[in-house]
DNA sequence: AAGCAAACGCCACACTGTGGCACTTCGTGG
DNA sequence: CCACGAAGTGCCACAGTGTGGCGTTTGCTT
């Protein structure tokens, strides 16, 4: 479960729940009417807020529609920082991962699947996806400093991977207790892919 | 060096002019004033080519701007075409792209590296860079049908982030006779990535 | 209660990308 | 050789995204 603990002041509250009222908005009804053909419009009708204040709160028509996917990564930095570190880094990835997975509460667990159909059909969305994690990869890089460079870089490219193939064998269906086994599965498959003959 | 036969009719050879300048252009252009910074009318005021022609042209600014990351995975789809499947994927996929940068010619050479550095400090090119990989990767796994789907996917994720690694350390310097080293070094490093201890 | 700062809404503007339509230019067949 | 069709181009207008300025509301503070 997120740890969602309230800020104190009434004005914050306010503006998070606009927050949360356009990401919600967003991917409902970007999932209706498609990504591309709806106008940043008709979900700031639909929220009742001015274009100004969507862009005080959001960077892009992009950015309010991977909230799921950007809070993930969020949580994932904070179990990585509260992770000891020893053993097998790819090991560590992982299990960072589990535990990520579990600590998302159940609303999560409904956007994050339609976030998923979203970039499925919208190359743009799809993008900023992809750089997304590359910065979420950097961020990891750093976090860990004083390893080889080369292969800890290379590792972490690896675990991405791992875990965008286990998403899309985990799209079709959305199961939320399925996504740890795929997750593992594709961590397993990784020294024998290495080898993979033709 | 590149194969680059001439289209018979004086029409195409036309259009490829404008296509080839519009690239060229790009980026000289863009690397001077920055892609972000840059309008694209600038652009077209500088090729002298009206903005519907450029979208006949060119899918959008960042497309054009990424015309040599293009070419190159355009080669190498077709090296991988000729080249005899048999034996382990990883070394097919690493010699294929070793003989794709040797086929590269001199032109090339000089606005890659510009392409690199413009993608470097512009996210809205890294995004479009990396959806256009995933592309690619979709492509080349299309070609290998009838292995194994999560691991091929995995290998292939894993050779172009070892690619995209030599490219880091390859950005810098930019010496034409280093990349293939730099890639080989990235390749070699995949299986002790894979077992890296903190 | 008053003042201050953050957040908001409205307006205007720059830039990207698309569709319609007329015009030029190239290729081709009588 | 010329005339016609098609590809390519330019111009115009428009939708959509994202930004800056500025006055106003709203919540916090003392």
């Amino acid at each position: 479960m997120t740890t969602s603990e309230q800020p104190a002041t009434l004005r914050e509250r306010k503006k998070l729940r606009t927050r949360q009222a356009l990401a919600d908005a967003a991917v409902t009804l970007f999932g209706e009417r498609g990504f591309d053909s709806t106008p940043l419009d008709a979900l700031l009708e639909d929220v009742e807020v001015s274009r100004r204040t969507f862009f005080r709160n959001y960077r892009s028509k992009e950015d309010v529609a991977l909230t799921a996917v950007k809070q993930l990564w969020d949580v994932y930095l904070d179990v990585l920082d509260g992770t000891e570190k020893s053993g097998p880094l790819a090991d560590i990835f992982l299990s960072a991962m589990l535990t990520t997975l579990e600590r998302m509460d159940e609303d999560w667990y409904r956007r994050f699947p339609l976030t998923l159909r979203l970039i499925a059909d919208s190359p743009a969305l799809d993008g900023h996806t992809l750089r997304h994690c590359a910065e979420v990869q950097a961020e990891i890089a750093r976090r860990l400093d004083g390893q080889d460079r080369l292969e800890l870089r290379l590792l972490i490219e690896f675990f991405v991977a791992a875990w965008r193939c286990a998403l899309d064998e985990w799209l079709p269906e959305c199961t939320p207790g399925e996504l740890p086994a795929l997750l593992r599965r594709a961590c397993a498959s990784m020294n024998s892919a290495l080898t993979l003959q033709v």
